[in-house]
DNA sequence: GTATCGCGATGCGTTTTTTGCATCGTCTTT
DNA sequence: AAAGACGATGCAAAAAACGCATCGCGATAC
């Protein structure tokens, strides 16, 4: 929208922290830019930014804009959502941010099924880590996360979670490949891999493994399951998994062992959204189909 | 705010239901007025206004668009005042709906004593009864609204109520003014004045005086209760007044005798704002400055 | 049934606003 | 002490917005 110009403007140089970097991004020079938010500034009455030496940083004054600005994106889009599926073809553009268990098997599915339906529908899924995906909510630049493990943030709202309990992923000739569980105690004298400790599955194992002072043998960490994965046949290893992240396992010669609940106590993925934030139609009826879909996948384990 | 005359542009369009009126308003021809309207409808995709042979009306996507239109200019004025807020000096601009009982006497006081402490706050008082105080809450042209009986829409929020008793107001000489109340059947045989239909008292006496069937002699009714108070000399008349519009009455030689709370039961004026909406720093004070002062009034009649 | 009126849309010349270039002063870094 | 990066500013060019005159359309008046 044309008349939201100035406004884009200044949420960039928020991001950039610096008029000419933000310039350059925005494909105008840099005194095009200064001015336009000099004349905001000039507008409100009180300066958004200070001048710092190496660039400019946001006030209070400007702390406060800019959020009202990042609100006034997202209910605008919401509002051209509404519009849109006045007309009856629904459109939108849906922002997700989701850690990697879930952007394996699950939301490629669940997008590519939704957009059959919805061709207009555009996705944006971004890959993060719990913390960093609830700050995406806060700033606007996500409508929908989904969470393994703990939310933080009191003003997020969680509008479903799924239980899910650690897996153990093995080569299908490993000793342990055995047995219908895993417990902890079974890990010993086995190479592991394990997801960095920014990983909710990380963490809990961490404490299971705490708890029980279990030596462990770590061969690598890593943040890319798929790695992982494919790197487990080679050292005969362990790794570590939710039932959502799992994709088709037996081709690659692997299998899945739970973990004793008793050990490590199963975790909960969230679907989240910010609180008291209307979502535009396209991200609440996918919100509401991912739900559905979960309810099917884990019927007992889903609640609302 | 400069950048956002277009949406000020539609809302005027919207408001005037003509392209051609609205113009003149704004003080802009009709041909810059509709271009631009052309444009964000072009930018939105769809058209806003359904054009009729005598102007224009907004349809369903324009309606969509408006109520944003309008929480937008909202929040800005919230956003403005909290940033004015920040310097120290509280700015900002409350805008209260509210029926004449309240204009009379308190509202005056409590204004001129809040500008007093904040003279930067600016203030715009609208009268108007209850129905239509609710839509300007509604349409976000009034802040704050004081309404006398029934709230109608869902969507008010009741931040505190206080009970208010009828009284009859008549001149000291007049009989009636030997009792300490008055009931509705002493009215019989007596000159009245009434508040229109419109008004919360007159709804309230209506009632009371259906119930009893008391045949009663109207001899005027009147949307101003400075009239009427002014009148009721000359008439040796009875009107009815509510305590929080009651002045100085005895230097007019008129007193109030409250009506018997068994014939008339008392009213209640509701102090409200918008449902979910975040007041400005400057309406949410006086707001709370004028509870405060309720409370000290009419201690044990306030309600939160 | 025709004439008139008021409405929104559009082509065109003018005015206002915005942009880009060159440059200044300031502060940090080397 | 010199170099580099930053935001601010004067000035001319480019772009956008505006106002005027005019069109086509439908409703209303006579």
């Amino acid at each position: 929208m044309r008349y939201m110009t100035s406004l884009r403007f200044i949420d960039a140089v928020a991001r950039e922290g610096s008029i000419r970097k933000a310039a350059d991004k925005l494909a105008i020079t840099s005194t095009a830019l200064n001015r336009r938010i000099l004349a905001i500034e000039d507008e409100l009455g009180q300066p958004l930014f200070e001048r710092l030496p190496g660039g400019v940083r946001l006030n209070t004054a400007g702390e406060l804009f800019v959020q009202h600005i990042r609100s006034q994106f997202a209910e605008l889009a919401r509002v051209q959502s509404q519009i849109s599926d006045l007309s009856g073809i629904r459109r939108g553009h849906v922002r997700i941010a989701s850690g990697a268990d879930a952007l394996r098997q699950f939301l490629p599915k669940a997008v590519s099924h939704y957009r059959t339906e919805h061709p207009a529908v555009t996705f944006d899924l971004q890959r993060c880590y719990g913390e960093d995906a609830e700050a995406r909510l806060d700033s606007l630049d996500a409508d929908i996360a989904l969470i393994f493990e703990p939310i933080r943030m009191a003003h997020v709202h969680v509008a479903a979670t799924v239980r899910q309990t650690l897996h153990c992923v093995m080569p299908d000739n490993h000793p342990l490949s055995q047995r219908e569980k895993v417990r902890l105690r079974d890990l010993a004298g086995h190479r592991l891999c394990l997801p960095k400790s920014d990983s909710g599955i990380r963490q809990l194992l961490d404490t299971g493994l705490l708890r029980r002072a279990t030596d462990v043998d770590v061969v690598l960490e890593s943040d890319s399951f798929e790695f992982m994965q494919n790197y487990l046949r080679f050292e005969n290893a362990l790794g570590f998994q939710i039932p959502i992240a799992l994709n088709d396992l037996a081709s690659q010669g692997l299998v899945a062992r739970p973990l004793d609940p008793a050990d490590v106590p199963p975790g909960t993925l969230h679907l989240c959204h910010l609180k008291g934030r209307v979502l535009p139609v396209a991200a609440a009826k996918f919100l509401d189909a991912i739900i559905t879909s979960l309810r099917t996948s884990y019927s007992g384990d889903v609640d609302q």
